[in-house]
Order: structure tokens, then C-alpha cells, then sequence
DNA sequence: CAACCATTGAAACAAACGTTTGACTTCCGA
DNA sequence: TCGGAAGTCAAACGTTTGTTTCAATGGTTG
């Protein structure tokens, strides 16, 4: 067998397992199973599982990061103040769009949701100073578009939509429409198995609307008026 | 030992190592430690580890559940229009609110959304017939207070709201804020140990401001326009 | 007091886990 | 042609996993 040609079966492999189970769920013996190499390859090659998780998430949590430094580029180098519409879809495009064409709910994309969501703290780990730097770079981006809101508000609302973006991403396999399957007019009566929630298996059919929507959704969220500082007035 | 003290017991550890680590990961060896008791207990008690699972979730799901139909009772008997932000938070708060006067952060909190984010199949399995009806029921909240919507555009942001709220409440701990970690003024040099989001460890110290802050970002989300039918004219 | 059922305790079970070993190919440069 | 590094393979390593067993315990009921 080609000498790379093992390394590539078990990272493939490796991928799509970590994005399906998580990481603490997939076993050694499911990945060189799917990949159909010996057992010991994977600590010949990666020297434990650490390691393998290690360099999944170097491949290609690395080439997103650099995307998003280069739609800050092109944005800064345009010379006229960029929309929040804009900003939004540099942060978020690049993690849509993994590995050239990937759609949404693809192994690749679905894991990349899956990173921010499990809480191996080695994960945490190698995590951190993967997006830190842009991160401190992308508030200052928001924080220009959004020129009403303090350096708190906008981390909190930073936050909220990391939670958006990981959760479309990793769960994009729940991600039909209830409305879409039954008929719009036809909400008759309780069909037996209908889903928890409002979207549910496969589809995403259409990457590029669902970018769109979660451009309009985020950015139509960034731009809510900023929290009262009188604690007592935020009850209804 | 009371003989009812011992199933608390295992089912407060075992909350909170879920919590934690998530359902896979975390061994029963290590609850009974926490719990302090004996390991057969918990096959005594609850049959497995899939049984103790599932009495961990129906323990505090269906109140969360109950809470939220209750809620949407009272905004349906008081006979005006409820509000987009009535609607968002009476789905929200009961989450938030989980075990009487829990903060945000605590325990029951992040198993709140620790349950949404977990890829383990028994977890979607019981968690699916629980919020199904809810679901359906709060769909039509949505859609009154959204009537310019269409359900498919509706459904999908709720799954997007969904993935907001699971992830402020399954990753609280990294709730406190970059910005509020350095000074206003000084953004000066990079300092070796930055968070890689915007906001981390512990805090979210005002439950009632950070659900302020929930509502006011889903509902202005809510609101924003529909996408337009033509996919051409989406992009920027 | 005796019999009983519910509960706990320590120990062991088989299976699966990540990891290591050592013999076996394969192939390139000397 | 030979030697050795690179890579693969089956097998086993020691742990840890969920689960089971069975004797000991405790209180309640006859």
C-alpha cells in the first residue's frame, strides 16, 4: 500500500467518525475499521489518539482560520467601512465552506461544529490559540460596524453566535423543516413520529441560502438595540 | 443510608459529571465515587447506564417542558396579542430557571444543553418525543407573532435560536468576557494566555441579564427580513 | 423471635479500550 | 546482492468499561 496513502484513510476515516459520534465516543478500532488499516498504523503514524485528534483538527481548523484572515483583508484593503452583513459572512462563509465545496452537513463542516461543542477538555486545549488571535482581531471588526455597542455587549452577542453557527453546523443532520414536511396548510393532526425539533434530517438542500439566511439571521441579531444598564427595567 | 438517599445521590452526581463531561465520557465508576456509593446501586436502582441516562433527562426535562406550556397557557389566556419577546422568553426562561433558583452555569444548566449538543443516539432517541409536541404548540406562537414568515423560514430560525441557547447554557463556563477581561482603553499588546472566544471561564455572574440579553438578540433575530425567493440575489 | 424482602457491599465477569511488541514484508541505496 | 530503514501485520499488553454475582446487612412484618 502507498506510504501516504495510510496516513490520508485513517485521517478520512478519523474525520468522519469524530464528526458523526464526537471524540471521547469513536474507539481506535472504529477508525482503522472504516479505514481498513491495521490497528498499530494509527500510533506508527500519529502516536496516540491525542495525537490523531490532534492533527484532525490541525488539517483543517487552520485553513479556515487563515479564510477568515483574508476576508478581513480584502475588507480592510477596500478602503470603504464594511457592512455587518459583511463582517458576519467573513466569519461565517469560511466555516460553511470547508474544504473547497463541502456542503452543509458534510463530514467536514459538521465537524467543525462538533469541536466547539464537545467538552474533552484536550479539545478545549488545543482549541484555544488555534482562533484566539482572530478572535481579538474580529471584535474590533464588530465593534466598527456596531459603533452603539460596548466591548461587553458585543462578546456576549459574539458568543451567543458561535453558539448558532456550531450548533447549525454540528446538528445539520437534524436540519429538515417540520413546516417543510407537512403541508402548509394540512396541520390537521398529530402524525405519529414528528421530530423534537422544528428542522430534522439530511437536507440543508441549498448551502447557499443557508448561508444567507444565517448572514440575515445573525446579523438582523448583532443590531438588537443594546441592553438597558438598569438591570430591574429588563423584566417585561 | 436511606434507602432512598442512595438513588438522589447517584442521580445529583451523575447530573453533574454529564454535565461536565458530556454522557459518554463520563464512566459510572465515577459517579458512584462522586456519589459515594456502591457500584452495583446503580443497577439496582436504574437497570444500566442507559436507564440511569434516561431518568437523569425525564428528571428534569419534562418540568422545563411543563414550565414552557404553562407559560405559553398564560400568554394565550390573558387574550392580547403576546409579544415576539414574550413568545421568545417563555421558551427560554424555563430553561434558564431550571431547579427553582439555579444559575446560569450551574449544573442542571449545562445538562440543559449538554442533552441538545450530545451526538450519542439513545440521547436524541429519548429526547425527541419530549419536545415534539411543545414544539409543534410553539411553532404557532412564533408564526402569530411573525406573520410575515413563512413556516420553512420560521423553523429554521428556530433551529438556529435552538443551537443559540444550547450553547450559551452547555458552555457557560467560558461566559465570561474577553472584553470585560482587559480594560476598555487598553488593547495594547497580546498577552500569552487569551481565551479563543470572545468569552470564557465561570461568571455569566446576572442569570437575569444574560436572559435579557437572550431574548432581546433571539427575538431581534427573529425579526429579520425574509430571505428573498430569488437565491441569485442573496449574495452581498 | 423468626422470616422476609429490600438494599448494600466486595469481588469478579467478559468485553472493549488505548497502547506496545516483535516478526514480517517491501523497497531503495550501497 | 546485500543491508537497513520504513511500513505493515497479528497478537498480546495492562486498564477501564458496563454488568453480574452472591453473601452480608437492615428494618418490617408475621
Amino acid at each position: 500500500m502507498d506510504p501516504q496513502d495510510t496516513q490520508k484513510r485513517i485521517l478520512a476515516a478519523a474525520e468522519k467518525l469524530f464528526a458523526e459520534r464526537g471524540f471521547a465516543a469513536t474507539s481506535l478500532r472504529s477508525i482503522v475499521a472504516e479505514a481498513r488499516v491495521n490497528l498499530a498504523a494509527v500510533h506508527y503514524h500519529f502516536g496516540s489518539k491525542e495525537g490523531l485528534i490532534r492533527e484532525v483538527l490541525a488539517q483543517f481548523i487552520r485553513p479556515v482560520t487563515e479564510e477568515r484572515h483574508r476576508r478581513l483583508d480584502a475588507l480592510e484593503a477596500r478602503g470603504t467601512e464594511p457592512t455587518l452583513e459583511e463582517v458576519v459572512d467573513a466569519w461565517l462563509s469560511p466555516a460553511l465552506e470547508l474544504g473547497s465545496n463541502a456542503e452543509v452537513g458534510s463530514t467536514l463542516v459538521r465537524l467543525m461544529g462538533r469541536i466547539h461543542l464537545d467538552p474533552l477538555p484536550e479539545i478545549e486545549e488545543i482549541l484555544i490559540p488555534q482562533f484566539e488571535s482572530f478572535g481579538r482581531r474580529y471584535m474590533e471588526f464588530l465593534r466598527r460596524a456596531l459603533p452603539d455597542l460596548s466591548y461587553e455587549e458585543i462578546g456576549w452577542r459574539m458568543h451567543f453566535a458561535i453558539g448558532t453557527m456550531t450548533y447549525t453546523l454540528g446538528f445539520a443532520h437534524r436540519a429538515q423543516m417540520q413546516a417543510a414536511v407537512r403541508a402548509e396548510g394540512a396541520e390537521d393532526a398529530a402524525e405519529p413520529a414528528t421530530p423534537c425539533h422544528p428542522m430534522k434530517r439530511a437536507a440543508m438542500s441549498d448551502p447557499e441560502r443557508t448561508r444567507a439566511r444565517l448572514v440575515a439571521f445573525l446579523a438582523a441579531a448583532f443590531r438588537a438595540p443594546a441592553l438597558s444598564t438598569d438591570p430591574t427595567a429588563t423584566r417585561k
